[in-house]
DNA sequence: CCCACTGGATAGTGGCTCTATCCTAGTCGC
DNA sequence: GCGACTAGGATAGAGCCACTATCCAGTGGG
């Protein structure tokens, strides 16, 4: 197909998908001639990708042309799905390239959890997000990271067990970023409606 | 104190400072005469407080101004800690608007855990996003939502427990816009670290 | 007395994600 | 053969956001 039809079948302007193909985040098309190209089912799939990463979990132009390029690279499928986890989670927002920074609770809790003590993106941030709490005066004590951390390995446990690994490299970050995030966001909500509950059960005693 | 002091005090340029004052996120000094203002610690702590919605939480200027105009109005307690959950967790960046839209899947969370069943921004985010995955083809199934919300009912138990107001408006809103925000990120970077854990297990058993 | 500081006004910056325009060369279909 | 259309390349502009800078005229503290 050529551009045209691509546009027409993901529902983005031409303009955007020649801009997304300037920065690289669309690979060019096979070029048939000087002008004119042909794009296979694999950039109809990459540009619905990039559409999701945008508009569903949000990532800017920057994360998703390093998460296409590792794709493309043939980086192997755990590290992809660890940057996955980054980009989504923006477990490198925040300073955590200092090398490997623990707090006593981030060790506390894999101690505790039983978790292999192993360093890793998602400790590193935890432990740097720790340090920040602390720095702004939030209190985190052992018995709530307790609390949170057993609730968050029941989560796990539940939803590591659902995954399937779909072969195509553009589905399997589909479906790995835009689960993440939105399973991510599930539990913020539920979280959400859970302290609201409690709250309006404890006023509605108090009253 | 002046403007000047003012700015030192905080490390906020005198150019923001003028320019939270045209918005109206600040209210204006007190003027002494046509050249001078004052300004009191009240303007400190709100400024304060901007800073801290702005660079910590990542609220856009609008949310702020509305949350603040909020708290000049007097509005209640109870509603003005809704606003910010609204605000800190973006319960209303989707389409809440819709009246009281309900999800079988939402109503089965609330019966089960016993929470009080009445309407609220959480509970329309919620059904909202639920109604969203399922849209995106993202299965939720009632395990899965019974173990989330089994671990966020025991992890709102210990936090809200944890909660003391202060009597001023300004850090009312600092603590808690700032304890949201982190307490979620703290849950969602657990999560990651939890997934990460579990994938790792799982793979070493695996090899 | 004068200089740093004031409020007020207006304009500019920089990052980000597009969107629009113009151009030439080329081809598909009639 | 010819005209409508298309690709690609280049470049400019738009629109939002959160500032940041500049200019101004007035004035009180040191």
């Amino acid at each position: 197909m050529q551009l045209k039809e691509l546009s027409e079948r993901t529902g983005v302007s031409p303009a955007s998908i020649k801009f997304y193909l300037r920065e690289g985040l669309l690979p060019p098309g096979r070029s048939v001639h000087a002008t004119r190209a042909e794009y296979s089912e694999h950039h109809l799939s990459r540009l619905e990708l990039i559409q999701a990463l945008r508009r569903v979990v949000g990532l800017n132009m920057a994360k998703i042309g390093s998460l296409l390029k590792m794709a493309d690279d043939g980086v192997p499928r755990l590290e992809l799905l660890a940057a996955v986890q980054r980009a989504v989670l923006g477990l490198d927002d925040v300073g955590t390239e200092h090398g490997d920074l623990r707090t006593p609770a981030g060790d506390a809790v894999v101690r505790f959890r039983n978790w292999p003590d192993v360093p890793s993106d998602a400790r590193n941030s935890l432990n740097a997000h720790l340090a920040l709490m602390e720095s702004l005066g939030v209190p985190v004590t052992e018995d709530l990271l307790n609390a949170y951390s057993q609730a968050v390995d029941a989560i796990a446990a539940v939803n590591i067990s659902a995954t399937t690994a779909p072969e195509d490299v553009n589905q399997l970050i589909m479906t790995a970023a835009v689960g993440m995030h939105l399973h991510g966001q599930l539990v913020l909500k539920l979280l959400a409606l859970a302290h609201a509950s409690h709250a309006i059960r404890r006023y509605d005693k108090d009253a």
